[in-house]
Formats: C-alpha cells, structure tokens, sequence
DNA sequence: CCCTGTGTGAACGCTTTGTGAACGAGCGGC
DNA sequence: GCCGCTCGTTCACAAAGCGTTCACACAGGG
C-alpha cells in the first residue's frame, strides 16, 4: 500500500503512534508544495490532516488538496473538540473526522470505513439535478441525456452551483468557491460564465440559473417550495 | 423537520440530551416492526441506532433498515470503544458511527455533515412568523406557502422586521439598520417600501406592519396585547 | 378647522445585469 | 519557431430593474 499523505510533518505522537499500530505506512507533509514533491507514483491513497496546531494552513492545504487535478480521498481531519462548531460542512473539506483525544481503534476503524466506502462503492460519483447530471469522474455534463460541450471552467461553476441547488451565492463567494481563494479578478467573470451556461443549457433550461438580483446567482429551486 | 429514527427506545440520555441540544426531533423505535408503524408520511429522515445495551438487535434493526425498499439514509451507529474492532465495515451497514462516551458538539457535527452529504441538507435557516417565513440562505420569501416575489430592498426590510416582531422602529432606525448606517436618504422611503411590502402580503396580511403614528413602524402584534 | 403625519400614484435616474466583441495567455500541430 | 486554436478574462454599451423622490390626497388629533 502507499503511504498516507499525513498534515503537519511531524504529526502528533497519538497519530503517528496509531498510524503504525494499524500498519499504516504514511509521509509527512509540512506545506502544500510538499505534496506534488512528495507524491507516489501511483498518487496518494488518502490523507488525515490534523487541524489542531496550525487550523489555517490545514484548511489551506484542505482545500487546495480537493481542488486539485485529481481530488485527493478519502481525507480524514482530525480535530479539537473546540473546532467542532467552526467547521465549514457545505465546503466538502473532508470526508470524515476524528476528535481528539481518541483511541487507536477508533482512528483504524474510521480509515477502513472509509477505504471501504470509497474503494468498494466505485459507481461512477454523479452530481444530479431533474434533467441534469454531471459526471465527476469523466468531467462530462448531460441534460435530457444530451450531452454538453463545457468548458473548464463552465463545468466547475456549473457543478458547485449544482451541488448546492437552491441557495444563493454571491459573485465573490463563487469567485473564491470555485475559482480560488486568491482571485482577484473581477466578479463580472462570473457573469458572462453564467450566461455561456445558460446558453448552453439551451433556452428551455437556461432558467436554471437564476439572477438574484444585488445578491447574486441561484440554481434550481429553492428548497422549502 | 421530521424526526429522526432513534434505537432503542428509550435511547441513553447522553444520545436523547445530544439531540435536543442540537435541535433535532426525534422518535423512540423499539422495535422493527415500529419502525413502519411510527413512520412520518414523508419517511424517516434519518436514524440513529445505538448498538452498545443491545448489540444483536441494533444490527438486526441496522440491515433491516438497508434492506428496505427505501434503505434509510443517513444512519448514525453509536457504539462503544470496545465494539470498534468488531464492526462489520463490509457490510455498509451504518454511514457513520459515534464512539461513546461523546460531546453533544461531535454527534451535531456528524449529523449535520451526514445530512450534507446525502443531499438532504441542513435544515435551511428561516426567519418565520406565523404564516410568514423568510428562507436566509435562497432569498425567497412566502406567506402561507404562496411565494412572495420581493426586491432585494423588500426582502431585507421585510427580514429586519420580522427578526424582531412587536418592536416598534422610527423611520431613521430602520434606514440605519437596513438600508445602512451611513445613509442620508429621505425617511419618506421607508414608506414607500412598507406600502409595497404590504402590497405584496395581499389584503389580509397587510396589518402585519402596523404604522404607529408619529413613531414608525411596527411588525406583528405588541408584545403585551 | 388647521396642522401634522401618512398613504398613494407616478416619474426620474442610478445601479445592476445582459450581451457582443476583443484581447491575450496557454498549448498543440505542423 | 510559428501559427492557429481554445478559453478565460475584460471592456463597452444596451437594457432592464428598482430604489428614490415628489406632489397630492387623505386621516387623526387638538
């Protein structure tokens, strides 16, 4: 097995300790270059960050981890209990999480479950909404079975808008979603985005896409109706 | 929100206090067959089954559920340390577990990732009164059930106070508090707001923003009528 | 009855968004 | 290396939306 892609280089003793227990063999990553330098060949089988002794570059490294290339799973944040309520669930920063303190069992436990969920369950992870659906492993959209022709980045604004249907984000949460958090480019990007999509969609789905107006762009429906 | 599915009945207090805490509703299922025979009209939204008193019968419950006709998703297993090691990951029988003993702050976060990721989503954050609510996350509004199709200026005035029925605001407060603090319009457009937001509420709620002459403007009924 | 405060309709004008087009960086083929 | 293509970004202009203001009518209170 390759090793474990493990955040902060060196991690706590209870990880390091219950990574060996468990038999796992895993590398010590101290900054976000460190995992395309330190990289196996045959890519990283899955991560733990620890978000305890430095939550901002773990986050930071989260991210930038799941936005890559090829998305890096399963990840495993191993966090305080005091960190709980500050978690960003909507980010889809992790897969699952561990809480310290915590007995090796539980940390050996929590990596086979989740090895198995997404090692086992290989059907193709789709993102679906009515007529439209994206495929994520093969970067590929369709509706009503047709296929779309997108873009780069038409396909990554239309898959978080997707993914979050009915909710309203702003230009600049969108900017820094999907196209990162250090843009600096100007918010009317997203604009004529959305109008390629829309386009693309065709005229009958084009209204998936709404403007709200001085706030910004919402997919579907909203939730309660 | 419907109530979770909890196993058994009665759960352990730390489960019951943990999800009242958190908000969730929940309903005691002792046995399989109450599992039909409680069963909301729209479906369970989710279970959590506690496998530490009656391990035999919680998994029995557990393939049960997955087995059905509508496999019940999200569920939640709590177990103890010492039953980590024989959890059986290859029968996905559970989505995610809790280790006991746990913090109310651990089992919330779990639930609220777990619904996340089944495509539920949390409960949308809403701002209701009466037959009136305002959903914060879409900016939609709707009074009983009718959508109300309100300008962004409507919306956050109509959200300001609704966020605090009964109190009675002066025109510069609420220009102030909505529309910004350094505005230096003329107070007469408050006015013209209320007039429309009570347009759109229809003739028989119009009296949910009351004018408290010489005042301002109110929302609801006073507090002590 | 007068004065003050509020409701109402309409018009103006700024802000926001849609749209077409052009620019330029990146990249593969020749 | 050069060319031509794709695609993300930016700009300028047009169109629409909507917040603001004004004038006037009406109501309440002293």
């Amino acid at each position: 097995m390759e090793p474990l892609l493990v955040f902060p280089d060196p991690p706590p003793p209870v990880l390091s300790q219950g990574l060996d227990l468990g038999g796992y063999p895993w590398t010590g990553v101290g900054s976000e270059a460190d995992v395309e330098r330190l990289e196996p060949e045959e890519g990283w089988p899955g991560a733990v960050v620890v978000g305890v002794t430095d939550p901002d570059g773990a986050f930071a490294l989260c991210r930038a981890i799941r936005k890559g290339d090829i998305p890096l799973e399963p990840l495993l944040l191993v966090v305080s209990e005091e960190q709980l309520p500050s978690l960003d669930i909507r980010e889809d920063l992790f897969d699952d999480f561990c809480v310290l303190p915590f007995q090796a069992t539980e940390l050996d436990t929590r990596l086979k479950h989740l090895f198995h969920k997404t090692g086992r369950g290989t059907r193709p992870e789709l993102v679906e909404y009515g007529e439209l659906a994206l495929n994520l492993e093969t970067y590929q959209a369709a509706i009503e079975g047709r296929p779309l022709d997108l873009t780069y980045m038409e396909y990554e604004l239309l898959k978080f808008l997707a993914s979050h249907p009915g909710k309203v984000f702003t230009r600049e949460t969108l900017l820094s979603r999907v196209w990162g958090y250090e843009y600096y480019g100007g918010a009317r990007t997203v604009d004529v985005h959305v109008r390629r999509l829309r386009a693309k969609l065709g005229e009958e789905h084009a209204s998936l896409i709404q403007t709200v107006r001085s706030v910004g762009y919402r997919f579907g429906q909203s939730r309660w109706m």
